[in-house]
DNA sequence: ACGATATGGTTGAGTCTTCAACGATTCGAT
DNA sequence: ATCGAATCGTTGAAGACTCAACCATATCGT
């Protein structure tokens, strides 16, 4: 029965289930929270929230991209949605002439800041609460260990993508 | 500056933000891999996991719904599509006329077959692989009680709408 | 200085998901 | 037996995301 795949043990199937049950109900929580009681999307609100920790609340698109972990189109299309409700400003970089800027206007910034507390109170809610620190603790390392071999995962396949074809 | 919201501590931010990081890479690392190497997306395969684990790979509607957490409509979507690429089929249930029962087709057993050792190979590489066997006991008690946690906040939220707006 | 290449960002088409509304059927109370 | 409510599943439209293609500009090698 040893056909060269490394199928998971009994327990880890356990962990494996659990993990994505606990993952898709934990984002699906917050994104339901965020929408009904803030009116705003969780992603988006994430984007807000990288804008507004930057210095005068202006990135670069490309830097907000990787703040939020939103690839270029993603991005590019969010942006256009929070321009139209008028909590995002763009304006093209003088410098090179490529690039763009995304500032939060104080209408951004007030959404932000009257969504916060609705979310701080989910993500408790959710998963602080019903942790003890230990857990917290634990937590942290193992996600940074996810975290850190999946960049190294990355780096790997955009190093191949870079390599090209031959 | 106690305003009656439980703001996160630095150490809780820290751990959330791993916590997002961690959660989208490796859902969008699991995501690329089986539509690049297996040829479907990671939630459909779940959907072909499910069926090929029920009594004569065979589950209602709603029942697969529930055990692949889709929603009703989302759902019926997608066995749409996987209808029309005859992994599934649909007929309707005899007993009650409402109901529909969903079938894996010896197609879609192939195709769940195949797609197998990438998958197990991708969550390896993932998850277990850069946790020790310690760690990944913990994720299981870590996440089980998100799960149980949100758990009851559905059921709250279900008995809310039950209730009705007075 | 010049052409090739790389980068920053946008766009449109196609796909997936959500949401609300719907038709059909079953259940429950009277 | 019948009427109202709940359940099962589908549908269509709207929103969000991905992917590939694309312009415009910047950078690099010569």
């Amino acid at each position: 029965m040893n056909d060269g795949v490394r199928w998971l043990t009994e327990d880890e199937q356990r962990v494996w289930r659990r993990y994505l049950a606990a993952t898709s109900m934990l984002s699906e929580y917050l994104e339901r929270r965020m929408q009904q009681d803030a009116g705003i999307p969780h992603t988006y609100y994430e984007v807000l929230v990288s804008l507004s920790e930057a210095p005068e609340c202006t990135l670069r698109m490309s830097e907000l991209a990787v703040r939020s972990r939103f690839s270029r189109s993603r991005l590019s299309h969010a942006v256009t949605k929070l321009e139209a409700k008028g909590w995002v400003i763009r304006t093209s970089c003088p410098t090179d002439k490529r690039g763009a800027w995304a500032t939060l206007s104080e209408q951004g910034r007030a959404v932000l800041e009257a969504a916060a507390p609705d979310h701080v109170e989910a993500v408790r809610k959710a998963l602080f609460d019903v942790l003890d620190s230990e857990q917290v603790r634990r937590l942290g390392e193992i996600t940074g260990a996810i975290v850190d071999g999946l960049a190294e995962e990355c780096e790997a396949v955009e190093a191949d993508a870079d390599e090209g074809p031959g």
